[in-house]
Formats: C-alpha cells, structure tokens, sequence
DNA sequence: TTGGTTATATTTGTACTACATTAGTACTTA
DNA sequence: TAAGTACTAATGTAGTACAAATATAACCAA
C-alpha cells in the first residue's frame, strides 16, 4: 500500500529520509525491551538514565517514551517510574483506520480484509452460536424487511454482520471489525453514489440466517460469498 | 482483551486515571483533523501556534505530535510545517505485536483469528493463483517431504502458508500474516513443549496443493479447517 | 512496640529559554 | 538572466527550573 518508497526493485532517487534523534531514541529503546525479554509489571530506566545513556537530552527520551505510552506499551507513576505494560493492540489502529487518509487502493483491500473475514467465520459461527443469537439475527432480518429508507436498511445491514461477529466470540475480531467499520461504510457510500443503489445479492440476509438454522459451514461460506459477491465485484 | 477497566457494568475502584496534558493535546488533535476533513498533503498548524491556541507548552505539543509522526499520519519539513500523510495502518501494529507482551488469552484469538483469515482465503486464492504459484508450492512440499528435522518442517510450514497470503495478492493480508508470525510461532512452539509433536492435521499441505489445483473453493475451505483443527483444538 | 504524622527525596509532568538546522524568499550583483 | 547572499520562519535539540505526586525514612506519641 504505502512504502512504495522501500520497495526492492525501486532505483528512483528518493529523497533521503533523515531520521530524527526521536526516532533513533525509539527504536533503540525498542530493540532494548526486547533484547532485555521485559514483560508487562517490568521497569524500565528512568528517563535521565536513558537520556544520558544515549546522550541526548531528556526532551528527546520523553518525545520517544511518549510513543511507547500511546502504544500502551509503557506505564508511568511519578516516583515510581515507568512499567511496562501490555499492550492494547488495536488502541493504535483505531487512529489510523481514517477512511479519508486511506487511499483507494489501502481502502480497496482492507474492503477485500473483510470479505475473507466474513467468508472465514463460518466454522467459528457453527461452533458457537446460541439460540439468543438466532433471535437476535431474526429481530433484525424483520427490521431490515419493514424498513422505509436505505438508510434504515443500511443499518440493518451493519447490526446483521456486526451480530455476526459478536456470536463467533473472538473479542479481537469484534472489535477489529469494528474499526473497519467507517471503511467499509465509505466504500458502500461510494458505490451508492456510483450505481445510485445497493448492490444485492444472490443470498440474502434472511438466506444466511435459515443456513446458520439448519444448513452446514460449508454452506454458510459459499451463501457468503453471494451475499457479498457484488461488492466484490465493484470494488475490483 | 484488556480494557478490561472499562466494561460497562464494572463497579470496581479503578483508580482514576489521570489523563496528562499530553494525552488531551494528542486527542484534541486528532479530533481537530478530522473535523476539518484534513486529507493527505493538507498543512496543520504550527508548532507554537498549536501551543498557544490550546495553552499548552510547545514541549507538550512536541510530544503528541510525535505520536502523529510515529504512526505516519504527519510530517514535518523544516520552515514549512507539517502535512497530513497517509498513514501506514500495518505501521503501528508491527511494535505492539510482541508475543512477550500479549497474555494468552490475547495470543489465542489472535491464533484464532489465523485460522479464520486462512479459511476465509479461499475463494480469493482460486480466483488469483496462476501456474508459477502452484509450481511455488510443490516446491514446498517436496521440500517437506524430505525434511530430516522438526525445524525444517516447521519452515516448510510456515512458508506454505505464507506462499498463500502471497497467491491473495493482498498486500495488507500479507502484511498483516506476517506480523502475526511471530505470534503465531510462539503458540507453536507452546503447544510442541506440550505435546512434543507438532500436532497434524487430517490434511497435508499435499491434499490442500491437490484441492488448489483440480477443488472448488468450498472444499479447500473445509480442507484448510481440517488441517488446522489440530491446533484449533489444543488452544481452545 | 505500635500507629500515625511529618519530612525528605526521587521521579515524572510542564513550562520556558536558547540556539542549531533547514529551507523558503527576497534582494544583490555580475 | 543566473548565481550568489542575506534574511527569515519553522522544526530539532539542549538545558534549566519548578510543580506534583508518592515511596521511603525519620520522628513522635500513646
């Protein structure tokens, strides 16, 4: 997607990227957490040590700490210095998954990400999925066929597939999907002002609830398939 | 996976946490871009305009916009400013993901999300895979078939595997395997101290190559379940 | 001794100043 | 016109100072 610049092959002269102290600061000191094997409840150096270790000035330690901190990678109490401590690991992909600072190819995949998820969760769903979660799906399948307006079954779209994600029980995933979310609203949207109407698919929404019934995984992946085979298809 | 604090129906004492100037700035910020729809190429204010508009020190601006810097989402040119870039999403993920960092609990949904993407690949490798990438494979395969150690044919394993988020062609998903890698590699080798073997599936990566070349997608996708049930079973 | 209070020291958090470095801009000069 | 020069505006780095919080030590009283 991006890197363009780092690419094997690429012999165009690009302007050399100066690294600031900053960055040299924390990838040393990253390359230090490791070598060192810390885990989460571990300290770390105080900030003077580590400024005058590498000498540069305390400034600099605290810009690269900072990093560390927004990662939850680290843990500051005042006297008692840092810890490191286990880090969240979609805290930092939630502020960059900004649909208007993707562009259409980045936008493109993580459109395609989801597809394989989705596709992917069938055994997952089969395994887990309760009777609560039927009614759930039902409530919403009824919803989406009384609605009025597109954006009422725009909605019903997301809470189905959102549904979907909560009953395969991965936390991760759920809350990745989640994140994805405002992408793939944006490619719907675009493909709404492209084609003036959601694309529909072969399977429906009820279709995919009737297979998770009394259908297989197998089953449940090709519906899936359909079911999203036309975004697929206007996005590629 | 953490967060834990934040449960909605938590009523426990957490200690309140005090959130530093630093951490305002940065979500401050982060909301200022967006409001104002900022794109990549878009200038932000400078530095000590920043500073004075939120009444902070430069140094607290300093230090949240190297947070930006870090996740790609500015850069700065001396006496110009700083722009809006387009994020690298992957970027960010790669520091975080340290097996050492994660508890079990979020190593194995991230295992599990493994085998989710692996299945949900399906359809994409039959639509993608060409001559030369089969021949890849076999490559693979023979070359397991005459490994002497563990070792080797736990690189032969991991390089099937990774051949096929290549046959995908999808750069984020390939990206994105191979900064799980590592996660992956550390339950691995959890599960052989356990197990003293590596646990095999019903399926070779031979009956997957087989199923790649005269299948249908909807039997790689159980295949591919198969193989990985193994480890599916021992994490869960 | 026990319990509680106070003092002290250490470490992070914030602010401010100073200067280096880089790179646009405008002006000068041949 | 073209090259060079001085100027200027912005980020990068260093250093100092002090505020705030809190673990530890010292102290005092029952």
């Amino acid at each position: 997607m991006i890197d363009k610049k780092n690419e094997p092959g690429d012999t165009s002269l690009q302007p050399l990227e100066k690294i600031s102290m900053t960055d040299r600061v924390e990838s040393r000191l990253g390359e230090y957490f490791k070598s060192q094997g810390l885990v989460p409840g571990d300290p770390i150096p105080k900030e003077l040590e580590i400024a005058e270790a590498l000498g540069v000035s305390r400034n600099v330690v605290r810009e690269a700490l900072s990093r560390f901190k927004m990662l939850g990678m680290i843990e500051t109490k005042k006297r008692r210095g840092m810890v490191m401590t286990q880090p969240d690991i979609l805290n930092s992909l939630e502020r960059v998954l900004d649909p208007y600072l993707l562009d259409s190819h980045a936008r493109k995949e993580i459109f395609e990400l989801r597809l394989v998820l989705e596709m992917g969760l069938s055994h997952l769903l089969f395994a887990r999925i309760r009777k609560e979660h039927i009614a759930e799906l039902e409530e919403i399948v009824q919803r989406e066929l009384n609605a009025k307006s597109v954006k009422e079954r725009v909605q019903c779209d997301i809470d189905f597939h959102a549904t979907l994600y909560k009953i395969a029980g991965n936390d991760i995933l759920r809350r990745f999907q989640k994140l994805l979310l405002p992408v793939f609203d944006y490619e719907l949207s675009y493909e709404l002002k492209l084609k003036d109407k959601v694309s529909q698919g072969k399977v429906t929404h009820q279709g995919l609830l009737r297979i998770l019934q009394t259908g297989t995984p197998q089953e449940f992946e090709s519906a899936m398939y359909e079911h999203l085979k036309p975004h697929f298809d206007t996005i590629s």
